[in-house]
This record gives C-alpha cells, structure tokens and sequence, in this order.
DNA sequence: ATTACTAATTCACGAGTAA
DNA sequence: TTTACTCGTGAATTAGTAA
C-alpha cells in the first residue's frame, strides 16, 4: 500500500528538497530497528524512489507522483461528498437535450434552481466504463429538481440535476426522468457553450467533477 | 501504516454498505493467496475495523476516522498549497446565524446543495489578522450558492458558502449576502453542533481549512 | 462455489558487528 | 558518530485440504 518509510521522508519534507534523515532516526520514529531502516531505504532507492545526496535523502518525482495518486484515490473513496470525478469522451447527443434548452419553462426553472440561464445545447460525454459505478452512486444523493409543466396539451417532466465543473466553469449534470441516454452518458448544461468554448469536438477526452 | 486490505475494502464502498467480497477477490486482486487474505479479513475483526454481516463486509465507523486521519495528514503533507488553512478563535455570534439555521427553506436548500442538513446554530471564528488576506482570495473563487427565498412578505437572501473541514468534520463557511460580519469573523455550519462536538467555548483556539 | 485450519516454507526482522 | 553486512530466529505467507 503506503510505504511507512517513504511516507515518513514525505512527513520530514525529503520531497521539498533534501532531507537529513539517519536511519537511526526513522528506526526510532517508526519503531524498528536501525537495521531494517537502513535496509528499507536500500530497498527504496533500488525502486527508485528515493535518492540519496550528500545533502540528505530525496522522494523521487515518480514516487511522489504515485504517493499522490494513491492518496487522491482514498481521498475521493473517503470524502464522496467532496465531489465525484469522471473522464469520458465527447459524444453527439440526439438533439434532444439542445430541444429541451430551447424551452422557456425549463430555462426559467434553471435559473431558478441553478442560477444560471443555460445556453441551448448540451454536451454529451460518454464515461469511462470504471465510472459506471460512482455514477450510480452519485444517484444516491438528493438531486437539485428542475420541476416539469405541462405546455400545449403535453407534459414536460422534471429534470434531476447536480452541479458540475468542467474545466472551471460551473454547470450541471442533468437527468431527465424520461432519458434516452444508457447509464454511460452525462448530459451536461452550462451557461455557455461548453463545445466552443473548451473548443470539444467528438470524442475528446474531457474530465468533469460532480457535486451531490 | 496504511492497511492494503482495508484499503482495498473502501475502494470498494465497504465504509458505505456493506459489499459482498470474498476473500478469493481480496486475494487476486492485492497479488496474495486467497488464505492470507482470509487471514487478513480476520485480523481486522479482531481489531474491530471490519465487520462481517450476511450482507457483506463493512468497515467500523472507528477504522474510518482512523484512516481519515492518516489521508489528510498526508494530503497534508503532499498539497500544502490546497485549502486555505485558517485559525482563530471562537467567538459568539448574535444568533444570527442559528435563526437562519432553523428555517426549513434553508435546510432544505443547504442540503440539496450540500449534502447535510445543517445544525441549528452556527460557529463563528474570528480569524487571524494574517489570515484576512486569505479570505479575500478566498472569496475569488466561485462559491457554492444556496438560494434564497420568500417567506411571509419578507426576502430571505441567498446565501454564498465554501466546504469546509474543521478537525476532520466536514461542513461549510457560510457568508449571508447582508452579512454583519467584519472580515475577521467567519461563520461555519456543519452537519452537528460543533461546539459541543469538539468541546469548543468562547476563545476556544481552533483552525479549519477551507476547499474553494 | 465459499472460508479457514494446519503444516511447510519463505522471507522479514533485529542482534552482533565491521567499516 | 554513521551505514550496512551476515546470520539465527520467528513471524508472515502459502500449499494442501477439510468443512
């Protein structure tokens, strides 16, 4: 998992710069023995994660790199409700959302709810099959509710909603009670259009978080 | 440090629900036998951080924290410049705050747009002079808006905040657009009475970090 | 299919110590 | 003072297997 040694160098700033650290001090703080210090940094800087200077000991850049993903793992698993995060690619939608944007009822009912009147346009993004999961998790939190009406003899139904950033500006995921998407697409709304404005076109990749 | 296993248990939601996993899974996918991984799984009953129930494995509330601990000291430790870190001391407010706190327009709009229903009351810190320019850099980042409304003739107005994490309990700092505050004092809801919860009093010294 | 026991094995640890 | 070697010991792991 977490390497106690490597996260100790970390805990005493070796990944800032270089650290004087003895191996009788890591024996003593992590409660072992000089000699398996001494031969858990050896095993260290033969994994090339740390190295050794004349000014002390260094967390490498890769191990820091992969410390960093395997704390931003636990992170997200601890603290859902700071935010799911889902990567995918850019897909065409059906046109269906965009004729839904055009909707005065609907864009009043945006406004209201989310603050912001959306541009007439969603952007589809088919997520990554490993997010499947968290994006029925994210189903388990309260929704913001869009409320449906009823216009020229039909009725227009409600709209589930989260808040979404995607690559800082702020919108929404949107559900609409009757999709037509599967459960890998999101259908995003934004104040603007989120295609031209991160200049998206299909299939490219893009990142977005959720907030429940 | 950190335990592979229970690691592997949160990965899988098992500190959500309790998740049906064998230890045929643990085993193959952590690259052990199918008995160390069995013997595992028992070592954590034994030291009370799992459970075994007919539904699946679930992680004890007492792991969580614990592991919870150990995330955001090395979140910590590798993002130093994520959140802004604040400290102060607790003061009393002019309940104000719980007033609003209690009316059921916004609880239902913090925990739509939150995830918890706030407690009635809220904590307010006065911060560090050198904290101040912090705050304003803080109010530079989009805010996550709690609507307002109208109650009985009168205008409620919305309310802009900022999650928040105060010794490891998550909520959020709130700034009423009519504020009464100076710069100086911060006002903090969360999901329970955080005086109490954290045995805070007036001039109580306490600090929080703040997540734009 | 599970889980978890016992026995065999391996490999991690620390004592002693040299450099 | 360090660090890091060898080596004996025992804890951790796996194979085999029962339930």
């Amino acid at each position: 998992m977490i390497d106690e040694v490597l996260a100790y160098l970390v805990r005493r700033g070796a990944h800032l710069e270089p650290a004087k650290i003895t191996t009788r001090e890591i024996a003593y703080d992590l409660d072992m023995s000089q000699q398996t210090a001494s031969r858990k940094a050896i095993e260290l800087i033969k994994s090339g994660k740390i190295e050794r200077t004349p000014e002390g000991m260094v967390v490498t850049g890769k191990a820091l790199a992969e410390l960093k993903r395997t704390v931003d793992e636990l992170q997200k698993m601890l603290y859902p409700e700071l935010g799911f995060e889902f990567s995918g690619k850019v897909v065409s939608g059906l046109g269906e959302g965009a004729r839904f944007m055009k909707i005065q009822q609907y864009k009043d009912n945006i406004k209201k709810q989310l603050g912001f009147v959306p541009y007439a346009g969603t952007l589809n993004v088919k997520i990554n099959p490993e997010d499947v999961e968290k994006r029925l998790r994210l189903k388990t939190h309260p929704p913001i509710i869009i409320n449906g009406f009823r216009l020229a003899g039909k009725d227009f139904g409600k709209i589930l909603c989260y808040r979404c950033k995607i690559r800082g500006i702020q919108g929404a995921i949107v559900f609409p009670v009757r999709s037509t998407h599967g459960l890998n697409v999101l259908e995003m709304i934004a104040p603007v259009n989120l295609r031209k404005e991160l200049s998206l076109t299909d299939q490219s990749w893009t990142e977005f978080v959720v907030y429940p």
